[in-house]
DNA sequence: GAATATACAGACAGATCTGTCTATTACAAG
DNA sequence: CTTGTAATAGACAGATCTGTCTGTATATTC
């Protein structure tokens, strides 16, 4: 309690350290790796401190605690996801509706991908949750901003009963994500996008 | 501690301590509900230990550890959900097709109700996520065989393509369980239900 | 050189984790 | 009565957990 010599200035924006790897950017990242690889009560903060190279100190003058150093990586994580997202979706010059076909074929992409473990989003809600829980609204409202952007392209493309098609295909990802991280397979996936090529082509007449 | 008291009325005929709850199903038992409301790691031997009101021999006498402890809670979960499903499902007699729609009624039903806190077996997979760990693939088991429900109800109903439908229906309802507890709102559910009817219909040209 | 900020190593406290072990109680069957 | 079984409480080992604390080293900036 208190404790804590009282010198704490917010002065630590003064030096960036190198070429943007600061020791909370490395902390960051090694936490993500860890926490998505073997979740977050398994992971213990030791095994970030000697993955990262870092000192049990400097983390806790980053961090207050281990929830606030998972509240981070979940809010750096989120911020990554949804550009990659949006770089694929762009990439090419498409109309709308092929934007959100594009969408299941990022999703297609990313679980045939060797790194795919399932959504590091949905693990942390499954570990925390009680829906008043931090980290589980952290969680949520990343899949709030994804669902926003699904719910984006379908009203931009025209379709009939925007919301309600967009809560649908949004529905069909996180199942496809469960399922081919479940099964190791990227055919549910595959499954997911004939589901809502159906479903789109069912909102145009 | 404060061994309520557990007096053996009953003239007890069998060596049964009551009406066949053994001290391994009470373990059973009270592991589930600790292991649903808080996970599988952040739940300690101890606890159960205590809410059950049994000493820790006795658990190691059941089981060689807690791994096995957890593998017994899933396979047992399993078949009370399964018979659960089944029998909601046969309730009225109904055509294959129709019974097909109420499993989605069912869905929403359950994550509806009070206890719902997500599914048991995606955070089982989300906590142990390494495919060939013992849990993760029995939990995998239990998604195959509710899979296995859901084609065989497509299959009796009918309907085109069998395969691609009941594995596009299967993610609908997986999205919708991540989604509902995600969110705490049944909506998903709903959402669920109104594209496997597209779906279906879709199947029948 | 002095001051400041950042990071370091490592000990430490106190809790909790899984799993083992002993000694004791209660009860039913031979 | 004797024997065997199931369960009990509780101590214990050894590991690991989060978070705190001390003291030191490094590097920049005035």
């Amino acid at each position: 309690m208190s404790s804590l010599s009282s010198a704490k200035e917010s002065s630590a924006s003064t030096r960036r350290p190198r070429q943007g790897l600061t020791k909370r950017d490395q902390l960051l990242e090694t936490a993500w790796e860890l926490f998505y690889r073997d979740g977050y009560h398994a992971t213990g903060i030791d095994r970030i401190l000697a993955d990262a190279g870092v000192a049990k100190m400097t983390l806790y003058k980053h961090f207050r605690s281990k929830e606030e150093l998972i509240l981070a990586v979940l809010e750096k994580r989120s911020e990554q996801f949804c550009e990659s997202f949006s770089r694929f979706i762009r990439a090419k010059k498409r109309a709308p509706e092929r934007q959100l076909l594009a969408a299941f074929d990022w999703l297609i992409t990313w679980v045939s991908s060797k790194e795919f473990r399932g959504c590091f989003f949905q693990k942390a809600m499954a570990e925390y949750q009680d829906l008043h829980d931090p980290i589980h609204q952290a969680a949520l409202a990343h899949k709030a901003a994804f669902h926003g952007e699904i719910r984006r392209l379908v009203v931009e493309s025209g379709l009939l009963n925007s919301k309600a098609l967009a809560d649908q295909l949004t529905l069909l990802m996180e199942g496809a994500i469960v399922y081919s991280h479940a099964t190791g397979s990227p055919m549910p996936a595959v499954q997911a996008r004939e589901a809502a090529w159906a479903l789109i082509k069912n909102a145009k007449r």
